[in-house]
DNA sequence: AAATCTTTGATAATTTATTGACAAACAGCG
DNA sequence: CGCTGTTTGTCAATAAATTATCAAAGATTT
């Protein structure tokens, strides 16, 4: 008998949840259907603890003496993600990095569904990309009076990214998935802001090769 | 005087590195010479205690009564991080996203020098991408040989991603900045690696739509 | 140069996250 | 159908991270 504790669940427990989705994902695709949590523990380098604590702040997924039925535990989380639900999405910015992230991402399998393109550079108008034709600022009031996307990516220069945000917002976006280099401030408090940052990444690894090679020992 | 103490630094600490090196990089552009920990606090959403207390983890950068010079606390974080290394970087895959990350990465900036990409679809050959000609899989060795990169970047799928880790570590290779949609299994204890999951980024967004918007009251 | 004000670095307190332990629930077997 | 073995869900214990506090250091002012 699942009892759902939707309150207040912490950060560390929803960053873990995509990765949970992944490895179960990709166990099912192997044709295994089942696994307990201290299966699952050592395939992911994790605690069984902590598996078995995580999905809890969810429901009661597993069964005592058989462990966790490993289609509806993907669904299950699929769910909680919202991986179902087919966001309209909007990209803004054509270049490199947009156009890479607008072919390459798969963004169904991630519970969104691209649905148009805007560059600023009025040459790029009605080239294609992933099947969609960029389009001019210009259009952006009467696209989203049509269609009213729900997430904005921003694969644009730092500089024109807060004020195309405060834009959007007043046009009705509620998320940002931000490549722009730059902590977008967002007072509203429903407007969700993901602010990726590829450079700290690789600043990471440099840390890692800078101070741990060697001096560890 | 600052004690240097770099024995077990936390990842929490390491992964906010890059942030406020970016931050104070930003405010030494705007040509501010001082800031207090409280003042850093307020412009990056964190507490003042905890500026003062990662600060700390490497070395007294502040002086009591006047806060920190910005230009040699970024120094000193940028030389914590190695952004000064200029580490040989090689690039595997030269996909969308692999030729995005090429274009698109101001890897001198993190520390990072691209000096060869690789991939294995013959007629790519030669094809310049960021100012370098793609190589095929067949010169690997002979470049490794004279080349000696440390940081490999993966943009290939995941299915040959292990194998080619395998390799590039028996190679050399001393770091992974892997986008391949699968986390690196590394057994060797001086190889770092950075799993890159741009999906499980926009899963999170995901999540905060399904979740967070309505439900919060 | 003394007095005042600011701000750090360090330590303590608190909060949060992770891990461990175990009773209760169920599967599987004979 | 009862017995045995497994595994969960929950709660307690531990560990880690964050925040608060404050004496000491030094800047700034007069």
């Amino acid at each position: 008998m699942p009892k759902a504790k939707k309150t207040g669940i912490s950060t560390s427990v929803i960053k873990r949840l995509p990765r949970y989705y992944r490895f179960i994902g990709e166990l099912v695709k192997q044709g295994i259907v089942r696994s307990s949590s201290g299966d699952l523990a050592a395939k992911m380098s994790l605690t069984a603890s902590q598996i078995r604590q995580d999905l809890n702040c969810f429901g009661g997924f597993g069964q005592q003496g058989y462990g966790y039925n490993l289609v509806e535990l993907r669904d299950e989380i699929g769910k909680i993600l919202g991986v179902d639900r087919g966001y309209k999405t909007v990209l803004f910015g054509a270049g490199n990095l947009g156009k890479a992230i607008a072919t390459h991402m798969n963004f169904s399998e991630y519970g969104c569904d691209l649905v148009g393109i805007f560059d600023s550079d009025l040459r790029k108008e009605n080239e294609k990309v992933a099947d969609l034709s960029i389009m001019s600022i210009g259009r952006l009031e009467e696209f989203f009076e049509a269609v009213h996307p729900e997430i904005a990516i921003l694969c644009i220069p730092k500089s024109s990214a807060q004020g195309l945000a405060d834009k959007l917002i007043s046009l009705g976006i509620k998320a940002f998935w931000n490549f722009s280099h730059y902590d977008l401030k967002v007072t509203h408090k429903d407007i969700i802001v993901e602010n990726v940052h590829l450079g700290d990444s690789l600043m990471t690894l440099s840390y890692g090769l800078t101070n741990c090679s060697d001096e560890e020992e």
